[in-house]
DNA sequence: TTAAACACTAAACACTGTTCATTAACTTTG
DNA sequence: CAAAGTTAATGAACAGTGTTTAGTGTTTAA
């Protein structure tokens, strides 16, 4: 087993050594602004030898969505230590636009980059996100078993919810606020998050 | 006069007939996928023609950008015939998604697609963006004076709704809705509009 | 030791946005 | 009307892109 297990184990290294340096130049750079040779440069290795570790481009984009969304699920967990469903809820919404907001190269790569159009469905990086959208569910049937909200459909209010907040971070990362002064925009943000969370009181 | 104004107005036609081609292209494999190539081929003129009525690509983006502007604006207009504030509200919300639902392409130009970085503030199109925008907070302003509302907080209000209706769009034309299924996403965005609408009646 | 498997790469292909020298047509002037 | 000047259009090139392929040298297995 020793020389399959230590070749194996090459390929495992050398695919983490092209991921790395991916993942590095898209935060420096944009996803569009990397290319399969910049990746190629930065590792000291020919292009060609990037596609005997992936297929292609966009196996590479999954593999940084699945980074992203590991990423984001860390960010996102101390949230679970909050024992009150309400309370859960709110620093939930609020860690999640931290999130996009620290970290918006990530967040387009999540939740706002064209995918490729194959079957990501299949891809882990869709596991993690949907696991992490489950959590986020359960936390909103939660408040709903706690009699929080009049409302009872779960599912709408967690997606209205999900709404508002990828909105105003995509909003926000695509400069699409230019009608705010740049200084007035995160204060802008922050008391546009203290409202839905009343409306969401009396709902 | 004669012959400067013929020119002028031949000028002018050439930039229509690049623009209409580049719109019907864009429509179809969307923007990234348009090269200036493609458009020189659809009006059959050298690539190198193209830049003599624009100076680069991103200056057709801003002309496909105004085009786009001025087919969204006259998508919302009928909600002006609404006199109660709140029903003109309703309407224009309601208008905005279907909107972005029916025209995808032409949403992802004006509110999603990275735009190029030079001074975007000084393009026509974002003129006429404002001004829409500052049709929808005077629409808001109208329902604070009504006292439609508790808070009279009209900046943020606005912006919260557009987060909302913003977001759901977006999440549907970038297809991040891929745990709910297919034929359920329609209704669910329209179950959230109620929902928000509702929950903006008691804001 | 020889044959097969493997890691790697240089070179090519068909694209991209963009520039520039040159050509061809039109407009103005002598 | 012909010569000079202006302008529209282009072919060819540059530097970049993702990707494929044929070929190299090294490592492993028989």
């Amino acid at each position: 087993m020793g020389i399959t297990s230590r070749k194996e184990r090459e390929k495992e290294e050398m695919r983490r050594l092209i991921l790395d340096a991916a993942l590095r130049l898209f935060r420096e750079k944009g996803f569009d602004g990397v290319s399969i040779r910049n990746i190629a440069e930065a590792i000291e290795y020919s292009p060609a030898t990037i596609y005997l570790y992936y297929k292609d481009k966009s196996e590479i984009y999954f593999a940084l969505q699945f980074e992203a969304a590991a990423l984001k699920r860390d960010h996102l967990l101390p949230a679970a230590a909050f024992e009150d469903p309400w309370q859960r809820l709110i620093e939930f919404g609020r860690r999640y636009i931290d999130f996009g907001m620290k970290h918006p190269d990530l967040y387009d790569l999540l939740f706002i980059i064209r995918s490729p159009m194959e079957s990501i469905e299949n891809q882990d990086c869709w596991k993690l996100g949907i696991a992490t959208h489950a959590f986020f569910v359960e936390t909103v049937q939660a408040c709903v078993d706690a009699r929080h909200f009049k409302s009872t459909d779960t599912e709408t209010i967690a997606y209205t919810l999900w709404c508002h907040a990828h909105g105003l971070v995509s909003l926000f990362i695509r400069e699409r606020m230019r009608m705010y002064p740049e200084e007035k925009r995160a204060e802008l943000a922050k008391r546009s998050f203290d409202m839905i969370v009343k409306m969401a009181e009396s709902l």
